[in-house]
DNA sequence: GCCAACGTTGGC
DNA sequence: GCCAACGTTGGC
């Protein structure tokens, strides 16, 4: 079991339509260190669900139940998605801010290398987060 | 194959 | 809206 964050713009595809939604394909990944992250999950996998630049925060969680596969969306067929689906909201969305602020978490790829769109989270990351999400 | 120029992302 | 950081492109 491997813990990943993904990132998304709020304007293009929210967390809440993402909710609505349930499952649906997390395309438009152009970058080749997030491909490859993309290519490493595998079903039951987990992921934070992050909003860039509107909030800037994690706000839910989300399940990967299709794994890595050709983008539709991408002419060339260079570039893959995965299918997630919409598990359960942080009680409190824990701020970049937050992140920042604390120790254990300062490292994070999310602090190092924000502009990765799917990055990889270490299990003392993801329970400290859920954790300061208001989650068990 | 190097590196400067450019475009894009995302925090502030 | 600005700008720093990063990735990509293209000239040499």
């Amino acid at each position: 079991m491997a813990y990943w964050l993904v990132k998304s713009e709020p304007d293009t595809w929210s967390w809440s339509q993402h909710v609505k939604k349930g499952v649906d394909a997390w395309t438009g990944v152009r970058n080749h260190q997030a491909k490859a992250h993309l290519n490493a999950m595998k079903k039951g996998d987990l992921a934070f669900y992050y909003h860039s630049n509107e909030g800037k925060e994690i706000v839910g969680v989300s399940e990967v139940v299709k794994e890595a596969y050709p983008d539709p969306n991408d002419k060339t067929g260079a570039f893959v998605c995965v299918d997630l689906k919409a598990v359960e909201p942080l009680k409190t969305p824990v701020t970049l801010a937050t992140i920042k602020a604390d120790k254990k978490l300062a490292d994070m790829v999310l602090v190092k290398n924000s502009r990765l769109s799917v990055q990889p989270v270490t299990a003392d990351e993801w329970k400290a987060i859920r954790k300061m999400g208001g989650l068990k």
